[in-house]
RNA sequence: GGGGUUGUAGCUUAGCUUGGUUGGAGCACCCGGCUGAUAACCGGGAGGUCACCGGUUCAAAUCCGGUCAGCCCCA
């Protein structure tokens, strides 16, 4: 009795068709708000997202980001638990969104924008940072990423604000948040310090010049210290030389003038110079020169050589200028040798009016100053160099090394604390733990924590006129202080609250400095959840279970949640930290928008669709390098949705037919129903391995064995046994076991590829549950039978082997052939044998053993060997060894004689082919060959023709739709060796085609089939 | 300069952790095909000095050392 309850689809529907269907599906049942909303009170795994900066748009590297982030959790969600923190997050503060204000406004300068009113400038960065937030939810709602954005933490709320100042208030009473003047990175054109890990992001590839300056030994009139620098600018702040005590360094007269150098670089340096005399660098120490410009005031304790071990070999002449104003190690020397620092530069990076080159910018004096050294007789020589030099990674300045006040967080002081809790995290790839990351910890530096600029999180400290500072950790604390608590906490409200100093009750003014927005991002396991001020929320939660990010965040994002965890918990911000790489275009290139290759996100998703997409990043390891690849993207797809689809196509048209409907899976004594749930259990495990272990790519691979081996053997073989008569218990095995596969292949499947799983799943269970609701699939051990997976592996490689003896002996698929025999070294079921043997397609089948196998042995002779016992004999005798039994001969005595010599074994090499009348094909890993009988005779030609007849009548009842049981009157029009056929195996024509009669007819209906270029007119009629 | 990582067929890659069998796969290329699911499909083939040089071992793509090249990080 059929039936209309399996839907039909059509196999070639678009994967954007079909998405766009399931979106709408999802908004109309509320299908993401359930799940996102939905306490099952299960056990708790936690995410947090790392945020983007809000103001830029999403590009396909997010895109991947975003698909990894929303299988994880729905793989856990699936697996059984509740998803904490299920949000976005957005970051707003900071240069990104300043960049922008000043573009938008034509701004270049610090002093402009405070002309403007920070007031006004704030106001229009507060506005602009949520430019394309709709595009990035819209992105969200493509790519399936399933979050609750209006939980979405955003970090210029003045909640999320309030936390951090609580934690800064912590790290200031706890001593650990210092003002400091130090020699910091500093951008001149943003007029503010950097980080070291944002200096880290801005190295680059330049070309420079570079100078040897001469510097006069003070008494002589032409003996020279010479020093290399890269930055001739810093030459008119020169207050120190600096060498390496242990180094040699020489004396070198060139005729007119005496140069000291270190050793190793006199050839270098001079072409013909006369050594005058060797000696190391501490006999160089407290020599004193004269100033080589003499435009700054100098202390007495300057303009001498001191040694310092930083001072390499490398590079230079062994001689390094010192001009503590712009170097962290010069710095540190001159304090060592109590020598002020002179700093004729300004916060803009221009020199002041003490030097001849009054407000111009130091980079570009460079010339100028060369062309001094060259006229006062003090340039040894310049030259270009290729190095790398650290730019301001946001405006792309080159950056200044330069003094500043600064308020720092001492992180080098708890590097071991941010070693031992790094231990405690998983790191995917596992090689970033101790290399990247650990590295990076190792060398942890003081973190230069204030900004000089405008739109981000106010540093909440205020001082007095007497040098008190206090720390303000939340509103309330404004109050308490004396001040009024502003509506908004930036700036410039804050600026203008004054409070009173709790030490000497002077006014208070709050420190002009904004934090560094890593900050801000790094701070989200708890800001985001306004701790400690929200009373519903505790730390108990922290670390949280699963991050992930780009790589670039292993010294952003990554790097700051630890250091801040660490510093206010004591522990790992997260357990299971997953880095990927970035998505590079069709060429192999990273994507940017200066490049002009740079990929939307909405782009992406529109060219090839989410489920396409998705599938796309796992079809490697996330953490390698990936190119975007159309034909993949493409491939991928159909391999999995095109033959999920066929294979439900075949099974609702058939299940209809019988009027199927599936009900439960009973045990099935069938072999291939078993091989194929044993395959299908053992991919549940492993798929589980894979997911828990973050190796979804692995999962994918597996997953789509499966579908090949379930299209590509389980549904070949077996489709007979749908096509039977009744629907008794065995085909309903057959049915059970079709659909218990599918469902659960597309549960496996469904955290990878959301949409397409949910539209088959309402095919095969209607429209009332979504799939994403159901439980991942779990292993069922009774059903793994490893033997008969095994033994299926076999009956697959000679199914395997068949089909190539054939192709290389141009045997077609479809001629039956006499026999086949096969050789194994493993016995295998007979009954499989039974069930592959259609595929083998012959007379007779039948293992032999080793002895039988229709190979021809030959023995030839080892020419080395042999000619020089038989020398001119050697020909006639190989020709002799054609003959017949040679071989049974050598093996019955053990030698061949020839010529009255006697010939051993080892005179001989044995060779084995296939006799020629079998086509041959073998596989030495599983130790199975394969023979197939060449020969045709005229019974075979005439059963091969016959199943030519019985395949085009049973498609011409397949174009009828014709029920399987249905008799059926055919009549052929036919002449020779086809008619001969059908008159010999009549009864097998009949029977396979249910055909009450066949009848020869001279009849033009019907239709006319091409069976090896003969005419053949076939006529089908139904009958009772 | 230091640290990490990568190098396998034309391209993209599995295998390396735990040494042992002819080194697997997809795409491209060549060849075949409607055997009553599937032709954007199915089937078969050819193609590999496993970057190079040494070492250890009975045996090395795999372990060790050096060199070369690419990428990332530190500076």
């Amino acid at each position: 009795m059929s039936s209309n309850f399996y839907q039909t689809i059509d196999v070639n529907k678009s994967s954007m068709d079909i998405e766009k269907e399931i979106r709408k599906y999802w908004k109309e049942n509320k299908i993401i708000e359930d799940i996102l909303n939905k306490d099952r009170n299960l056990k708790r795994y936690t995410f947090l997202e790392g945020p983007p900066t809000a103001n830029g748009r999403p590009h396909v590297g997010h895109l991947m980001t975003r698909t990894v982030k929303d299988t994880v959790m729905r793989y856990k969600y699936m697996s059984g638990y509740d998803i904490g923190r299920r949000t976005g997050g957005w970051d707003c503060h900071g240069l990104p969104v300043e960049l922008e204000a000043e573009k938008h406004f034509g701004f270049n300068t610090k002093k402009e924008i405070e002309d403007f009113g920070i007031e006004k400038f704030n106001e229009y960065c507060r506005n602009s940072v949520f430019t394309y937030i709709d595009e990035w939810n819209e992105v969200d709602s493509e790519i399936g990423y399933w979050i609750d954005e209006n939980k979405s933490y955003v970090t210029l709320r003045n909640d999320y604000m309030e936390s951090e100042w609580y934690a800064l208030k912590k790290l200031f009473d706890e001593n650990m948040l210092v003002k400091d003047y130090k020699i910091v990175p500093y951008c001149p054109r943003c007029g503010t310090s950097l980080s070291s890990h944002e200096v880290a992001q801005g190295y680059k590839n330049t070309d420079d010049i570079s100078v040897y300056v001469k510097f006069r030994v003070k008494g002589s009139m032409n003996r020279y210290l010479i020093a290399w620098t890269t930055t001739p600018w810093t030459l008119p702040s020169n207050e120190l030389l600096v060498v390496n005590k242990d180094f040699d360094y020489s004396l070198v007269s060139d005729g007119n003038n005496e140069y000291y150098v270190l050793s190793s670089t006199v050839q270098s340096l001079f072409k013909d110079a006369k050594v005058l005399k060797t000696m190391k660098g501490k006999d160089l120490v407290g020599t004193r020169y004269e100033q080589l410009m003499p435009f700054l005031h100098v202390g007495s304790n300057a303009l001498q050589v001191v040694p310092g071990d930083f001072v390499t070999a490398e590079d230079g002449t062994g001689i390094v200028h010192a001009a503590p104003a712009f170097g962290a190690d010069d710095f540190d020397i001159a304090k060592e040798y109590n020598v002020s620092l002179i700093n004729p530069v300004d916060s803009e990076g221009k020199f002041d009016n003490s030097v001849p080159w009054k407000d111009k910018f130091v980079m570009d004096v460079n010339p100028d100053i060369i062309g001094y050294l060259k006229e006062n007789n003090l340039l040894f020589k310049s030259q270009k160099i290729k190095h790398t030099y650290p730019f301001c990674y946001r405006c792309g300045t080159k950056l200044l090394y330069y003094p500043l006040d600064a308020w720092f967080i001492k992180v080098s002081t708890i590097r071991e604390l941010l070693k031992k809790n790094n231990d405690k995290v998983n790191w995917y790839p596992e090689y970033l733990k101790d290399g990247r990351f650990g590295n990076f910890l190792n060398d942890a530096k003081d973190w230069a924590l204030s900004r000089n600029r405008y739109w981000g999180t106010p540093l909440p400290i205020w001082k007095c006129s007497n040098g008190h500072y206090l720390a303000v950790g939340s509103r309330e604390d404004i109050e308490k202080h004396g001040g009024n608590i502003p509506d908004d906490l930036h700036r410039p409200f804050i600026d203008a609250v004054k409070l009173k100093c709790p030490e000497c009750s002077e006014t208070m003014e709050r420190e002009p400095y904004v934090i560094d927005t890593w900050f801000d991002s790094g701070s989200a396991s708890y800001a985001a959840m306004h701790y400690p001020f929200n009373k519903n929320f505790d730390t108990e939660g922290i670390p949280v279970d699963f991050i992930t990010e780009a790589i670039d965040q292993t010294r952003g994002w990554f790097y700051t949640l630890h250091v801040i965890s660490s510093l206010l918990f004591g522990r790992n911000a997260y357990k299971n930290v997953m880095s990927m790489s970035f998505i590079l275009d069709e060429n192999g290139q990273k994507m940017s928008k200066s490049k002009g290759n740079f990929v939307t996100a909405r782009d992406f998703i529109s060219m090839y669709g989410a489920d396409p997409a998705r599938l796309f990043f796992y079809t490697g390891a996330p953490w390698n390098s990936k190119s975007i690849d159309k034909k993949l993207i493409g491939d991928t797809a159909r391999k999995v949705f095109g033959t999920l689809s066929n294979v439900y196509s075949f099974f609702a048209s058939n299940a209809n037919l019988d009027g199927f409907v599936f009900q439960d899976l009973e045990p099935s004594s069938n072999l291939l129903d078993r091989w194929l749930l044993s395959r299908l259990n053992s991919t549940i495990e492993n798929t589980r391995k894979n997911m828990d272990e973050f190796d979804m790519h692995i999962a994918l691979r597996n997953i789509m064995d499966l579908i090949n081996d379930f299209s590509n053997y389980y549904l070949r073989l077996s489709r007979k046994r749908f096509w039977e008569g009744k629907l008794d218990d065995e085909k309903k095995r057959a049915y059970e076991t079709l659909y218990y596969t599918l469902i659960n292949i597309l549960k496996l499947l469904a955290p990878l590829a959301p949409f397409y799983t949910d539209y088959m799943y309402q095919k095969l269970s209607g429209p009332e549950k979504t799939i994403h609701s159901e439980k991942y699939p779990e292993p069922d051990n009774n059903y793994i039978d490893s033997d008969l997976e095994k033994e299926f592996k076999y009956a697959i490689s000679i199914m395997e082997l068949s089909r190539r003896a054939r192709q290389e002996s141009n045997i077609k698929g479809r001629q039956v052939v006499g026999n086949i025999m096969l050789y194994s070294d493993m016995e295998l079921n007979p009954a499989i044998l039974d069930i592959i043997s259609p595929e083998l397609n012959s007379m007779d089948i039948k293992f032999i053993p080793f002895g039988e196998r229709p190979v021809k042995t030959t023995v030839k002779p080892v020419f080395s060997k042999v000619a020089p016992v038989l020398r001119g004999d050697t020909n006639k005798f190989a020709e002799y060894l054609n003959s017949e039994n040679i071989y049974s001969e050598l093996k019955k005595t053990g030698k061949i004689t020839y010529k009255g010599n006697e010939f051993t074994p080892d005179f001989f090499e044995i060779h084995e082919d296939p006799s020629p009348e079998y086509a041959f094909a073998s596989d030495e890993k599983t130790g199975i060959s394969v023979f197939i009988n060449k020969n045709i005779d005229n019974n075979l030609l005439l059963a091969g023709y016959a199943r030519e007849i019985i395949r085009r009548i049973q498609i011409m009842r397949k174009d009828l739709n014709l029920e399987y049981s249905r008799n059926i009157k055919t009549e052929i029009n036919v002449s020779g060796d086809i008619r001969k056929s059908i008159e010999k195996f009549m009864d097998l024509i009949k029977n396979e085609t249910l055909s009450k009669s066949i009848e020869f007819s001279s009849s033009t209906d019907g239709k006319t089939w091409d069976i090896d270029g003969e005419n053949v007119q076939i006529s089908i009629t139904p009958v009772n």
